[in-house]
DNA sequence: GCCACATATTCGCAAATGCGAATATGTAAA
DNA sequence: TTTACATATTCGCATTTGCGAATATGTGGC
């Protein structure tokens, strides 16, 4: 029904008029992120999350890849080299936020915690926080 | 009950979310520009206009000022030195949109037209293009 | 004061949205 | 195939939104 190329404005900024919205886009800044993560830092219903996720899709600012049972989902620039630079900036402008700086520090420490929340025990790591954790210790 | 200062990004993104509001701040990219004139290039109704100019000033993107009957409205800067630029880029991205170029078009055309629609004789006009107007014919 | 005019707000209602609860789908493993 | 688990979608329902119609407000001129 909807073409890949159908990516329009009005769309793309109701999108981003959801502070639920605007705390997903920012947990995936540097890496694709397993949806059991959002859970975890967002502390929100799964379906609540999911639906958030949906209405992101549709607008195409994320990409969703599934690997098994977990579904990935990254930050994917629109066609427009213009929209893309925008919405680069937006990012850039979002990360400053206090509560989004927190919730990308609480996703590191979920992420690299020696023992994980009972539910994220074998769920995949985002790349960038992986290679964190698995940096020798300095002793 | 609002301050000047409470500026968020997701009243922001939902001023952006609507055809009408990207419309009219399109009309205001180079001026500010009298209500009455909003009301002829988009030909909607006067409240549905004047409800939508309320949802942007609420958000904080443009200011509004009074010259005797007439109401002029401008786009005025967010606070934040990144929302502004942000928001500046924003433009530039939809000013290329055809239907805001059509729009703005129209804008020029209804403002120089030696017969003005009959509300508009008396409308004070959007400065730059009032500079155009009297500009001396190449006679 | 009254009138005319530009703009803003209120009101009523139809339509859209958001959320929790329940259910469905997709995948892996036994 | 059955079970378990991660995620998505559907269903009801309460809340919010958007719009036209009507009305209110603010201003200038008489």
């Amino acid at each position: 029904m909807s073409k890949k190329t159908d990516f329009n404005a009005e769309k793309f900024f109701l999108a981003l008029s959801d502070r639920t919205r605007l705390r997903l886009l920012n947990l995936m800044q540097d890496d694709e992120v397993c949806v059991c993560f959002f859970t975890e830092v967002l502390q929100s219903p799964q379906p609540t999350i999911s639906r958030h996720l949906a209405y992101l899709r549709q607008a195409g600012v994320v990409n969703a890849r599934r690997e098994g049972k977990w579904m990935h989902y990254r930050i994917v620039d629109p066609p427009d080299a213009r929209a893309a630079q925008v919405f680069r900036e937006i990012r850039a402008w979002l990360s400053e936020d206090p509560e989004l700086r927190r919730d990308r520090e609480r996703l590191a420490r979920v992420c690299c915690a020696p023992k994980l929340p009972l539910a994220l025990r074998d769920a995949p790591r985002p790349l960038s926080l992986v290679s964190i954790e698995k940096r020798p210790a300095t002793s």
